[in-house]
DNA sequence: CAAATGATTAAATAGTTATTGAAATGTTGA
DNA sequence: TCAACATTTCAATAACTATTTAATCATTTG
């Protein structure tokens, strides 16, 4: 994983359609489900799917495989763990998380945000 | 953590300067840094960074605080968390669930808190 | 108060993304 | 082969995003 791949990863996920997609397909295990199953399923068409669709499987997120003549999609569930330990690494410097978890401090400094 | 919620922070993170800039927030710790030094440090013009850490900021992944004329922005570590925590939930539909959850291979930074 | 500094906001523009309907591709079974 | 079905691709358009320059706001200091 590097910085361009979890860009992409991550804008994969980053809309609304394609995050619950990728939601239901996680659920749905292994096996996946057929596009036609998962478009009636989110209440989109055929080729809203298909090109939302499009857009996880580049990011390496969802599998697709033919059977017969339906398409079975599946999350990728190490894709996914690759995705994380990316966001999650160098946390704090790579030193002791603590001092991140300590309250804010109420110093003289003006919260803006 | 909700669907509209973990959107927001996907799509703040799901950009080169925007992910970089958080990334360097997460090393700076919880001091974090000034914007000006942020902008030197990524190489861009202070409005281009304002835009980009006004997106992290509504998504609630980096706090601002203003000490003086700066205004130090740090990394929100906890919101961080929830995101990962949301995407790694009912995984597998809540099954046994080995690919995705087991602890990382190469590390223990699944947590960053 | 005025000047200087750090940062944000505004306006304009180029580039990207999502959505829709029509057409095309590929697969199965009569 | 032909007809039916599942899905994708294409083309057009609307909406959103990122970047730039100029202007504005806020804080400190002379």
């Amino acid at each position: 994983m590097n910085r361009d791949r979890a860009v992409t990863s991550l804008a994969a996920l980053a809309q609304g359609t394609r995050l619950e997609a990728f939601r239901v397909l996680v659920q749905a295990g292994p096996t996946g489900l057929a596009a036609g199953d998962l478009a009636e399923r989110l209440g989109i068409s055929p080729p809203a799917l298909s090109f939302h669709l499009r857009g996880l499987a580049q990011a390496g997120l969802v599998h697709a495989r033919q059977q017969g003549r339906f398409i079975y999609y599946s999350a990728a569930y190490d894709a996914m763990q690759s995705l994380v330990d990316f966001l999650t690494e160098n946390c704090c410097g790579g030193a002791a998380c603590a001092p991140a978890r300590a309250p804010a401090r109420k110093s003289t400094s003006r919260r803006i945000v």
